[in-house]
DNA sequence: CGTGAAATATGTATCGT
DNA sequence: ACGATACATATTTCACG
């Protein structure tokens, strides 16, 4: 059950705008607004689509910076890396967490209204963890991009 | 014209499910459907709101790879940094830019299919910048968190 | 998949606090 | 100024061809 071209006509317009009407998504992608609507149902039920969101502008709600976290861990070790991950992945500081491979092994995104809020997400977080061998943080004053975005094929 | 905890409540709701209807937000939120329509009208009339979107589950569209890719400027040269920054804000494997302090300038979160399609952006973003001192790339074979939502307050 | 009708939601006007 | 009720308009959804 490959997506045809119309499928991702919709997949793709509803990942720019979601908020348009049934009646606007099915005139662009060509059907009538039933057929739309069946393949939006369907493409939800498949699982094609995770969440429809509002993105917020961050400027409007005050101060914030954006950190870059390497993390490096002491050793291999899963169990305790699990641990680890369980707690950053709970904290709302850390908006977004990837793992990678060589010498760094997460990198995490973090948002914090200021430096204090860092320092403390920090001694929480990452001081607080016996496997962490050291992290080095690069810290963003600017977003210039955040596209959530991707490729329908 | 802070935003009150109605306000709040509306934006937090919105941003983790904007599929919701009015319906459903005003009764989440306490008010009558008018009322909370109203607020959201003014949220996105006032900028608020950038946009609603249908976030898309990757593994659905086959194989990807994030890159974590850090870039190092020869100079604090302006002109020729926007002229980077153009080229990789437009290019489509880039999903994220920040910019950071120290040494390094910039930090990409790319999206792409596979190692080929990296390299082939390397050469056609990173290798072709003459201003661009050096690159590190951290290879994510794993997502562990995508969060969109921001702290309203 | 399309058409047309029923159900539901959005949007407006007015009134009351 | 803001919210609620009642009403009008638009959209979603279902039945049928």
């Amino acid at each position: 059950m490959p997506l045809d071209r119309i499928d991702k006509a919709i997949l793709s317009s509803l990942q720019s705008d979601c908020s348009q009407t049934n009646l606007q998504l099915a005139q662009q992608v060509g059907l009538s607004p039933p057929a739309c609507l069946k393949r939006v149902k369907r493409l939800k039920a498949q699982g094609y689509i995770q969440k429809e969101v509002a993105l917020l502008v961050p400027e409007k709600f005050g101060p914030y910076l954006h950190m870059v976290v390497e993390v490096e861990m002491e050793r291999d070790n899963k169990a305790m890396n699990q641990r680890f991950l369980q707690r950053a992945l709970a904290s709302p500081e850390v908006k977004q967490c990837y793992q990678v491979t060589g010498e760094v092994d997460f990198v995490l995104i973090c948002m914090v209204p200021d430096m204090p809020s860092y320092e403390a997400f920090c001694d929480r977080v990452l001081y607080a963890e016996a496997n962490l061998k050291k992290f080095r943080t690069l810290i963003s004053l600017k977003r210039e991009k955040f596209d959530t975005r991707i490729n329908t094929g």
